[in-house]
DNA sequence: ACTTGACTTAAAGTTAACTCTAAGTTGTAG
DNA sequence: CTACAACTTAGAGTTAACTTTAAGTCAAGT
């Protein structure tokens, strides 16, 4: 089975524009082209936009997914590099969720500060200013 | 207590540039001035800046940002905008890590794939493939 | 008084990752 | 056989978020 740029990229979520720029930055060095000089994706091609596409999910750059690109290209030379770049890669995106997580934790308090802020009403707001200054006073007269 | 804006700058970490690119943006309205003109940072505006830089982390854009600052700044008749503000974002922000997650499966498959690959040989690979191609055998012939 | 360093402004420059344009070719449906 | 959509290329344009530059003001130290 073989697709079309415009069929792959359907395939992939991404435009045909966006294929011909990867490939011109040299991120599908593995796509093949008909007789026609037309760009050939098969099954095999998915995947490699299935990593690709992973890597730049978690912010990776073009440039930095070609480096890994041409060490598959290299072959079982590489296998170390290819090996510690995903280890090193891994790192990063633990410390990305990490951060997520915190700010989810600042978003959850804001979330929770709104609604009692919403279902208190303005009345009731001030009468709690009121119950805390009344109890300020007898802590002050002492009682 | 207040600061200067490099003081402040080294606080929340960000550089003076930024804080000023952040102000003529709208996303610091509530930054006074010393009499000579100067910004004075105060203990409340770190607040406001770790809000700020949660949103900016978890992807917002500064025009995004800048209409929760306003809502801030309108007072309480924008409390329910507010509350749903942070009620969409928190979904927006949930996504994000649950994408991160999947492709840390991926790394962590990848990962996976290339120790094996690095320890086991190449000749043992061979034999591996050959194992392979022996049962292949048997199961045509029947056996 | 003078130098130094931090501040001020407006505006131009940078970078990454697309995204679009223009000009031309190819292949299939009617 | 002709229209038309989809493909090709090189190269220019866009966008966001800074980042730097240029030109100038201000306040403190020697």
């Amino acid at each position: 089975m073989s697709y079309s740029i415009s069929e792959f990229g359907q395939k992939v979520g991404l435009t045909p524009h966006t294929l011909r720029y990867y490939e011109k930055e040299g991120l599908l060095p593995f796509v093949h082209r008909s007789s026609s000089g037309l760009r050939v994706f098969t099954e095999k091609d998915i995947e490699w936009l299935v990593i690709i596409t992973c890597l730049k999910n978690t912010g990776m750059s073009v440039k930095q997914i070609k480096v890994f690109i041409d060490w598959c290209m290299a072959g079982d030379s590489t296998l170390e590099q290819r090996y510690h770049f995903f280890v090193d890669h891994k790192k990063v995106v633990q410390a990305q969720i990490k951060k997520l997580e915190a700010c989810m934790d600042k978003i959850n308090y804001k979330i929770e500060y709104y609604r009692k802020a919403l279902t208190q009403t303005t009345s009731e707001r001030q009468a709690h200013e009121r119950t805390c200054l009344e109890m300020e006073k007898k802590k002050l007269i002492g009682e």
